[in-house]
DNA sequence: CAACCGTGGTG
DNA sequence: TCACCAAGGTT
């Protein structure tokens, strides 16, 4: 299947031929990766399963999806199951795998293809995109992957593949309009589904970001990169801004020695809903050798554990000090906390940084 | 448009 | 070690 492209020169015809979605479908072919959510050769996909790992999958690597796609899957087998779960259930199960954003938004999404659309999802971008947590790119890979449809899904793997293949000097994010536009450009109208899929497969196994295995590509001749030996320095990026410091303290509180004190953080923001040590806010200028701010919510004398506990999010650097307590068995729960076994902590769906501080404080 | 939003792997 | 990165979306 050949297509048609703009008037390429003639002499610059000669030095890069026009990219072949049938070399890539070929290719594909041969090397498809197996994944849980992917459908075998001849298999209908399933719009459920596309559509959990596509949430998934947002800045998330394969290999961190899998235990989570499982897991998640067993506990919501249908959109009805996940629709009619509490969103804290869907919270727990998504711990530790960050954005939470994703988790409250399938959450409503779900709520929504069950409610408004019959438990089925739209077959269509500009139906999907209506949706909570569907972004453009997450429109167009549904409709590709799920149904088949000749939409460009353009993710990070894609930008890489695309300015390589075309060596498009403007810096993303700047560029993001360029790249949807060739990308589109290289979409066939057979099996749109399967490229879409071989596209980002190539991006992840061939065309990487570092070290790509230009040897084995099946669009070595077309890639104007490639000819020029530049492949690594695209895409094009502006430097990123360093990350800031934020310190703050965590109080570990243990009741009768087998209980912990943890509360819910707000539904949006920072680990929005996720359950968390009882804390001070994490500022630029907090003292972490200061004695422990008045917050506490219990009255109970406080040690400063030795050292800290360092995380990296998304923005900023975190360092927090840790100040233990312990109270009597019968001490209630300040209104709006819990305490919660230690021995089900690990149940507890806490995001990471706070598993950070159970195991410093040796919970 | 740019800031915000997690985490684990990697060279 | 640490900067960069991974199937982005929302505000």
């Amino acid at each position: 299947m050949m297509f048609r492209y703009p008037l390429p020169s003639a002499s610059r015809r000669e030095k890069s031929p026009p990219p072949d979605p049938a070399d890539l479908l070929a290719w594909y072919d041969l090397n498809r990766r197996r994944l849980p959510w992917r459908a075998e050769p001849g298999q209908a996909p399933d719009p459920y399963l596309v559509w959990v790992s596509e949430i998934m999958l947002q800045q998330t690597t394969v290999k961190a999806v899998g235990p989570y796609f499982a897991s998640f899957l067993a506990a919501f087998p249908t959109v009805e199951a996940l629709a009619a779960a509490p969103v804290e259930e869907v919270l727990r199960r998504w711990a530790g795998l960050g954005y939470y954003a994703r988790a409250r938004n399938l959450h409503a999404c779900a709520r929504a293809v069950t409610e408004r659309c019959g438990g089925r999802f739209p077959d269509t971008e500009p139906g999907l995109r209506e949706l909570p947590g569907i972004g453009p790119y997450t429109a167009a890979a549904i409709a590709a992957i799920a149904f088949d449809r000749p939409a460009a899904a353009v993710d990070g793997n894609v930008e890489r593949v695309v300015t390589r293949l075309f060596a498009l000097e403007a810096p993303l994010p700047a560029a993001k309009p360029a790249i949807r536009a060739l990308a589109a450009g290289l979409v066939p109208s057979v099996r749109p589904g399967d490229f879409a899929q071989a596209l980002m497969d190539l991006g992840a196994t061939v065309c990487t970001p570092r070290a790509p295995a230009c040897a084995l590509c099946p669009w070595l001749a077309p890639c104007a990169a490639r000819a020029d030996g530049t492949q690594e320095t695209f895409p094009r990026k502006a430097a990123k801004a360093v990350r800031p410091l934020r310190r703050g303290a965590a109080f570990w509180l243990v009741r009768g020695g087998a209980e912990v004190l943890l509360r819910r953080r707000p539904a949006k923001g920072l680990l929005g809903g996720m359950a968390e040590v009882p804390g001070t806010a994490w500022q630029a200028g907090f003292d972490l050798d200061a004695p422990p701010p008045a917050t506490v919510p219990l009255e109970v004398r406080l040690r400063r554990l030795p050292g800290v506990v360092r995380h990296g999010f998304t923005h900023f650097e975190l360092e927090l000090a840790v100040y233990a307590g312990e109270v009597a068995a019968d001490t209630p729960a300040p209104a709006g906390a819990w305490w919660q076994a230690l021995g089900g902590l690990g149940q507890a769906g806490l995001p990471t940084v706070m598993r950070k501080i159970a195991a410093h404080a040796g919970g």
